[in-house]
DNA sequence: ACATTAAGTGATT
DNA sequence: AATCACTTAATGT
């Protein structure tokens, strides 16, 4: 018999062992709640209280920034073992959110509330450098994120977005529409059904409806 | 069989 | 690279 609180223990071992002290992930098994939220759902949304901080277990939480008009650009993706850097400092201040979560592959999480993050900073090392990498970790993604939107052809942002999602998938088939991909790239599924049928030409991708496949990618 | 949704294409800006 | 307008193909009911 395995009661839940063993399993969640479990869950976050996995993950964080290498990261928090025993005495810490002790903490988390006993302040956090545990979720699962189904893909597409939203996490955060802009405006939003920060009441509680995820730290993802499983799956994938898409991170985006609307615009004025409504525009929506795509940031970065949390992972496992990963968490929302910036919503930390929302939770310190009371701030609210300023940045959209979507739930992209179904996660797990474990939600931690509030009060508890400001004290672990100061009491627990592991805490703090986790809470520092995490925010590195998400600027160099950024950075990433604006060469990306600055530097590289469509063809090429294209090809980087399907590597992407097959290393955070961990599989090479992926199945998403050319208008998926055109509405996260910004731009029109006119341009995406070109640049993918050029990229099958290449031998680089295998597409068929609602499914590509990633022939040639380097880690 | 029909309706709906995804994908392909030429022409234009 | 974007948009329009239209075609063709795949899929759901």
């Amino acid at each position: 018999m395995h009661s839940p609180e063993l399993l969640l223990r479990q869950k976050i071992h996995d993950c964080y062992s290498e990261i928090f002290e025993k005495e810490l992930i002790d903490k988390i098994v006993k302040v956090g709640h545990f979720d699962t939220i189904k893909d597409g759902e939203l996490l955060i949304d802009i405006g939003s209280d920060m009441t509680h901080i995820p730290l993802i277990l499983d799956g994938v939480v898409k991170i985006i920034r609307k615009e004025k008009n409504g525009e929506e650009i795509v940031l970065y993706f949390l992972e496992r073992g990963s968490t929302c850097a910036i919503s930390f400092v929302n939770c310190i201040n009371n701030k609210k959110s300023i940045f959209k979560g979507v739930v992209e592959s179904t996660i797990e999480a474990v939600f931690l509330p509030v009060e508890y993050i400001d004290e672990w900073l100061a009491n627990y090392k592991s805490w703090r450098h986790f809470i520092i990498d995490s925010y590195h970790f998400r600027l160099l993604e950024m950075v990433e994120s604006i060469d990306g939107l600055a530097f590289m052809k469509m063809d090429e942002r294209t090809l980087k977005f399907l590597t992407d999602k097959v290393k955070i998938s961990n599989n090479t088939d992926l199945n998403i529409t050319h208008q998926e991909i055109a509405d996260d790239l910004n731009t029109s599924r006119v341009v995406i059904t070109r640049i993918l049928k050029q990229l099958h030409d290449e031998n680089k991708i295998y597409s068929t409806r609602n499914k590509i496949r990633v022939l040639e990618y380097f880690e």
